[in-house]
DNA sequence: GTGTTTGCAAAGTGTTTGCAATTTA
DNA sequence: TAAATTGCAAACACTTTGCAAACAC
């Protein structure tokens, strides 16, 4: 099954090569072996340009729509797709209806508020998990999601 | 906005008046205000009558057929919603693209194995969660959801 | 009988895909 | 120029809904 949109997962590693007057952005992608397109470039600016982010594909796309930034609802999936097998992006699994995607890819958990489906990071090392059980023969643990869902008080 | 298929949420609870020879699945329906029909008994039947369990409309749909219960998809999918919101399923959030109903509503945590899409309970005391940080103002706690994600060793 | 529940088929939602046109290196 | 990327529109998987017929009490 040929998967023409995504070919950049068998191109060699770019080298990182970060001329004077390329944004951030633009090595980030080279460096994870993805073309900097104008595309990438604007979702990867409104991604990574400003600290931590949870969002979705639709709230992506509405975000480049309203910078101006011409890209299909198809390309965002795609780029949000390639960003997470590139390690830029985690996806969340919280909601069961929408697809949430972190920017921020290291070890950490969340509040989730249930009405609005408003999401926020819960500091990286305050929450603790202890007693975790062995994982079944064979198998190994790859992740541990914590959601703490919150409703109004 | 008038939802006639759910209408058994402002009907009074029934008195639990466990008959004999009404099955325990009739008794518990009568308890939640549902009424025992045809359909209900026969999911209820296959949700709750053998131990705790993990599963999906899908798979749930089939199983019905296979038992040779006359049940349509929609069916099963209202009667999941009606069951979890009567308390007897917690509905859980795991994969994203399928809803898991739990037919174990006590508070106890799970594996998930990526690939195969397969649910484990972890015993529910085992796991301990430290280091809470404060839920943010006029939010409070509904419930956290702890899921060990496995892959292959 | 009255109000509840069901089933169907149609409509929805969020997401993915085939392919020709475009862009990048 | 060759290969990667995009956008569209159509296809998808899963889920919900309107409504008339069937059912429970």
């Amino acid at each position: 099954m040929s998967r023409p949109q995504d070919p950049q997962e068998t191109t060699k590693q770019g080298m990182e090569r970060v001329c004077p007057g390329e944004s951030r952005i633009d090595a980030r992608l080279r460096g994870a072996g993805l073309r900097p397109t104008r595309q990438r470039l604007a979702l990867g600016e409104l991604l990574f340009g400003s600290g931590d982010r949870h969002i979705t594909a639709e709230v992506l796309h509405a975000e480049a729509l309203a910078a101006g930034e011409q890209v299909s609802l198809a390309t965002v999936y795609n780029t949000l797709h390639q960003f997470k097998r590139a390690g830029l992006l985690r996806e969340l699994a919280i909601d069961g209806t929408r697809a949430y995607f972190d920017t921020n890819t290291s070890n950490h958990n969340h509040f989730f508020v249930e009405e609005a489906g408003e999401l926020m990071d819960i500091e990286s090392n305050s929450i603790r998990v202890d007693g975790l059980p062995e994982p079944p023969e064979g198998m190994k643990i790859s992740h541990i999601d914590v959601v703490v869902r919150l409703v109004k008080a």
